[in-house]
DNA sequence: GTAAATGCAAAACTTTTGCAACGTT
DNA sequence: AACGTTGCAAAAGTTTTGCATTTAC
């Protein structure tokens, strides 16, 4: 799915709803779709700055939670405190493999074991909604390394044990 | 496995590491594994309260880091701001179904899963230490009821969108 | 014109930390 | 005496909120 049709629901989500297009929300949005790879929304808010600056902090988690909110964006969160975004629209259902060295995170997918947490809910009489798996280890390349990569993420002090 | 062998265990943790068993851990020793249920450092440090106070909320959170870093806990995070705790020594690893409407959490295995999980790692390289599957929706309870249960947990208004 | 949105700063929440006082060995 | 512990209060870090002001429709 391009960005012309993912903004046009996105318009047609906020009219929907009464809610307004500002520059604001236009920009975050367009901002949150130039990007590939999953971010935290102090990430988006310092890209919002970067490119010269309207949105406020409270205006970026407003709109994420917007974004999410109407299906345009999921959150992950890979214990490290603050939660990750990440497409939704035009991408298919996938897991996630958290490296716990370099902060990277790859996705796969295994229809199998979609099918097998079916399976269980239905053993258990559960109504699954969304599923969340992830693995969390070392990578490829951290498996050749000794130091961590001097990259984002990785073993970063948390506000969580 | 039983209470006196953990205990053991958890003062033989503390001797090799030359840390003290006070009266503080021994109480939030006790207090954790007299649960069989998931908790939250809020609430141990609730109930160590209640029974009569030994315990700063300082010392129930570096007791609970203390009693992971041994493998005697482990955390859940179901997405409802606060982390959960739950007992690992004499449980076999399980993944979770967390009702939204009640909160309540629900265990289950499947090795064909875990075995799918290996696998993918495999494929990709990664070296698996650690994995979470969480199931998101509706439990057989809520299922039947309209209202939610008025008990713990459930739709809580978290730190996360 | 009016309801909705923004920005700021303050607040909320969970968890961590600095430090002086305290117990154990 | 030396060292680990505790408790308190303050700090940290992420996310939310109240409110006066601005803006889109």
């Amino acid at each position: 799915m391009n960005r012309d049709s993912i903004r046009a629901r996105f318009e047609e989500f906020l009219r929907g709803r009464s809610l307004r297009l500002t520059p604001q929300r236009r920009a975050i949005f367009e901002r949150v779709f130039d990007t590939h790879e999953h971010f935290t929304a102090e990430e988006l808010f310092g890209w919002i700055k970067d490119d010269g600056g309207r949105g406020s902090r409270a205006t970026v988690y407003r709109t994420l939670a917007l974004l999410v909110e109407g299906g345009f964006l999921e959150t992950l969160d890979v214990g490290q405190g603050e939660l990750h975004y990440e497409h939704v629209l035009g991408h298919k259902h996938h897991d996630h493999m958290v490296c716990v060295v370099c902060g990277r995170i790859e996705e796969f997918v295994d229809e199998r074991i979609e099918a097998l947490q079916e399976e269980a809910c239905r053993a258990k009489g559960f109504e699954m909604e969304s599923h969340n798996l992830r693995l969390f280890g070392r990578c490829k390349t951290c498996r050749r390394r000794r130091r961590p990569r001097s990259g984002r993420g990785g073993a970063k002090s948390t506000g969580k044990p």
